[in-house]
DNA sequence: TCCATTTTTGACAACACCGTCAAGCTATGC
DNA sequence: GCATAGCTTGACGGTGTTGTCAAAAATGGA
């Protein structure tokens, strides 16, 4: 192999990554990325063709990430505490940096010069997998015997209710409030723990 | 008053909205704007400033309306319709237009250049006037009889989950699925209607 | 050592954008 | 009818953006 690659690849896309979370995909420009990166802006499109492919390999590494971070969040034996964690996971992941840098998928979703349809693709699936797992999680028994709704209805209901915090999080900045909303979303989603009068079916 | 203003205020007000609104606040330049109004880019810089003062104007008119309609969604006397008439007015709103529109306020909120204090100031008024309309329908007996958290706490909710139903329409562009979403929340947050055995308390 | 292949580099064309400004126009009030 | 204040118009400077390209540099293999 010859003529190699002078950048190191992983850390590149990770500083693509980050800036494209922190300026939104719109406003990021080639140049931006150049100078975040330190590749020039001529090796960025030779190695990557164009800014919409580079933001999808740069989102690719962030959506397993990130979905592999909602398995670990969900993977607590109790019910509510699953939820609590997932929420918590997303809105400090949304609430980082200074300024916060909000959620990458939402603000990519809502960027009216992302409507590439690659990228609507890429947000779909990160979308579908989340929806997924979630449900996956729900429908476990401990989550049936509370969940007053059912388990793919409060997968989608918590779905939608983490990008509504994201929303929120842009206008309020305010990461306890967050918090509680979410809070009170558990409390409506989840019967209290039924008292057990004895081992009963 | 000599050298009148030449144009229509309310109309141009009128197509500068609906702009915004299809493009977002980023993505309109002052061009867009002077194409859709008919009005030269110079006369609305004359008129208005600049773009975000602009945007502030045409913004207040969508505001008022929007919260007007909002009341008018919820005056109805079952709570569960109310929620379901609110539910709907949203998803309407934004899924008018070819392509859809979305939301206005949610798109903004998520715009990274639209980071001027002012729009900033905007988007709470709009959102806190919003929860306290819900809140004061979710305070009345109807509603208080049937719901699972307090009324401060679900108009919260409520209001975070229409902006994640804003953020949904994005991805999926499916009416229905936000409205079956919408839906299972509100079946969460209220308790079956409470069977009545007589005419007590 | 030298060649072939790929990457890097800096410059380029074309376009869009913002905000300003001087000159021209218009309508009101005298 | 005319002066004048305010609106309109078209052009300008400066900046930023995208994508391309030819020339230079780097590198592994023959």
């Amino acid at each position: 192999m010859v003529g190699q690659r002078q950048f190191d690849e992983k850390q590149t896309l990770d500083r693509v990554l980050e800036t494209f979370w922190n300026k939104g995909y719109g406003a990021t420009s080639m140049q931006d990325l150049a100078t975040a990166t330190g590749v020039q802006r001529g090796s960025l499109y030779n190695a990557y063709r164009d800014k919409e492919t580079l933001f999808l390999r740069a989102f690719q590494g962030y959506a397993d990430q990130f979905l592999a971070d909602a398995v670990d969040a969900l993977a607590h034996p109790d019910a509510e505490q699953a939820l609590r964690r997932f929420f918590d996971f997303t809105i400090t992941s949304m609430t980082a940096g200074t300024p916060t840098r909000g959620c990458l998928t939402t603000k990519t979703a809502t960027d009216e010069r992302a409507d590439g349809e690659r990228i609507q693709a890429a947000l779909r699936s990160l979308l579908d997998n989340l929806e997924r797992v979630l449900q996956e999680r729900l429908s476990l028994e401990d989550a049936t015997a509370r969940l007053v709704i059912p388990p793919a209805e409060a997968a989608r209901v918590v779905i939608t209710m983490t990008r509504g915090t994201v929303v929120m999080e842009r206008v309020y900045q305010d990461p306890d409030r967050l918090r509680g909303t979410a809070g009170s979303l558990i409390s409506a989603l989840l019967a209290p723990v039924p008292v057990r009068s004895g081992p009963g079916t």
